[in-house]
Parts: C-alpha cells; sequence; structure tokens
DNA sequence: TATTGTTATACTCTATAACTATA
DNA sequence: TATAGTTATAGAGTATAACAATA
C-alpha cells in the first residue's frame, strides 16, 4: 500500500540529500556553506541580480539570503549595490549583490567540480537517460509550480524557465 | 558552460524543496513537522525498527532523531522500548521505536494525502515515465552510495533497498 | 575497545512579523 | 497602500563531541 522505496518524495530527499552532503565536503575547505554555493552559482547563471530574483531562483528564503549575504560580504566574494539610474528607471528599494573578482575566482575554480559531481551522480547513465532525467524533474518541478499557482500561494521559486 | 538549469543538483533541490514545502503546509493542521512525518513513514514501512536503522532510512542523524523520538513520545505518537530477549540475542545498548495506536491512526490517515501529493506531482507522466524516473533516482542515490564506500565515509542511509 | 543511543553546545536555516525606505 | 529589503526572535535541524551503558 505504502512502499516507501518507490514514493517518489522519499527518493528526491534521498538522492538530493546525498549529494548535497557528498558537495558540501568539497566546500567545507573553502570556507562555504552549501546554502552559499547555491547563491554563488546563482550569480554564475546572471550576475548582478536582485535579492528577491536571487531568492526565487536557489528557493531561499528572502530573509536568510539577507543575511547570507551579509555573510558572504564579509567574506569579500559579493557585494550590494543600489542599482544607478542610468539607462532606464531605477527602483531605489532595489539592491542588487554582484561577484567581486575573489568571488568570481571561487566559483569558477568550484565549478568543474560541481560538474564532477554530476557526472558521478549519472554514471552509468546514457546521454538520453540523463536528459530524460532532467526533462522529468523540470516537469515535476512545474506541476509543483502548478499547484501553488492554483493555491494561490505566494510561493517563492515560481520563475525557472520553462524550457 | 554552467548552465542551473541544466545541473542535476540544482533540479533535484527545487523540485525536492517544493514538494517538502507543499507537503509540510498539509502537516502543519496536525502539528507535526516534515522530519517527524519521515519518521512515521519510515515506521509505517517497520514498525518496532531500531534508532540506527531509522537514522539510515530516513537520512536524519542519530542525534537529531533521538530529540525527535522525544517530541514523538511527548505527543503519544511513537514509543521506545528496549528490546526483550525471547526470540533470539536480544541487545541491551538497542532501542526499538512503536507505533502507538493514536500514530498509526494519524499516519495511516496522512498517506492517502502524501499519495495525492505524488500523484500532483507527477501529472501527466506516463506509467512508464513515472516508472523512469523512480528507477533513475534510485540508481543516483546508489551512485552516491558507491561513492561514499569509496571513500570510507561512514554515510548514513547506506541501505535503501537495491531493488 | 567498539558500538548504541543520549545529551550538550554552537551554528545554520526557516517562519513570522515588525520595520525602513521607497513606489 | 504595496513592494524591496533588513532585522529580530523563536523554532527546527545539523555538526561535533563527550558521555553512559553494553558488547
Amino acid at each position: 500500500m505504502f512502499d516507501l522505496a518507490s514514493y517518489l518524495p522519499y527518493l528526491l530527499n534521498r538522492a538530493g540529500t546525498r549529494i548535497a552532503d557528498a558537495f558540501t565536503e568539497v566546500l567545507r575547505p573553502h570556507g562555504i556553506t552549501l546554502t552559499m554555493w547555491r547563491v554563488l552559482a546563482a550569480l554564475d547563471h546572471e550576475d548582478g541580480q536582485r535579492m528577491g530574483q536571487i531568492a526565487t531562483l536557489t528557493s531561499i528564503e528572502v530573509s536568510t539570503l539577507s543575511r547570507l549575504v551579509d555573510a558572504l560580504e564579509r567574506k569579500k566574494l559579493v557585494e550590494r549595490r543600489r542599482p544607478t539610474a542610468r539607462g532606464g528607471g531605477a527602483d531605489a528599494r532595489a539592491v542588487t549583490v554582484h561577484f567581486t573578482a575573489a568571488g568570481r575566482r571561487l566559483t569558477q575554480q568550484l565549478i568543474p567540480t560541481a560538474l564532477d559531481y554530476e557526472t558521478i551522480a549519472l554514471d552509468g547513465f546514457s546521454a538520453a537517460e540523463t536528459r530524460q532525467i532532467k526533462a522529468l524533474l523540470l516537469r515535476l518541478f512545474h506541476n509543483m509550480d502548478r499547484l501553488d499557482a492554483a493555491e494561490r500561494t505566494p510561493a517563492r521559486g515560481r520563475t525557472l524557465a520553462a524550457e
């Protein structure tokens, strides 16, 4: 009736926890946590994003993110800026987050290892299977997204590109 | 080069977070957290497991689990027992965790909703795709498992049935 | 000596809401 | 009024290690 080993949220949690734990060990000597890495990865995706965008992209709470960016600023890996008005209507409430040179360097240094771990996780998967699982995970995410929308929950992280 | 939207750990984290957040809302009125639910689900899988087994199955730290079981006992949902010697060599260090009647009742009540959420997440997936993503997640888990074994890390949660 | 589980401490993340400064 | 971000506080989970009881 309720078979844990074929229950999807369980499988997701197990697989996700394992990869997260393994990569946390990689990050440790660099003095950053997995959550910090998620912010750096989001900035690599697009530098100069606003706090809200980063929260959405990473599924990190805005209040958590705010203190996380404090910590990353203390480590001189990122910096906050108030967007200037040139070239368009700047919202003075907004804050954008930018790599420092050191932050970009560290991120570029870690990306190959991050990709290595993805490769390890996908060991034995064919190219077709790799594409398949990524596509299925994306669909799964969007299904939950629609549920949030239906419930009018102001869900965090609703804007992952539809592809 | 580093495309976040096709980076597997990111997709896993996003999909997992979404399902977890949604089900946490379901659990809230019942006064239990998602982590508590994982313990109840593990007990439904097999009642009377030892602390170590439950930690392994749920990927919850033993020390976290110990206080979690304290809380579940206070809620009268589970109870600890020291295994008795009859029928085999009982280890007096061990502690087993068992449903109370109320705990079993609550779990049975929540399982259909849990399955509903799985159905929502898999909305639009064919039976073949459903089987596929579960099989792929299981393989992914075992790949990380082998990595832990190779590094001789005393990983938590290494014993998910191989199927 | 090693293992099972408990406890203690400090830290991280979450949840909620109050707060500021803009819009 | 609403929104973007910060800050405060309490709760929940993790990490680490020390500990008691037993093997």
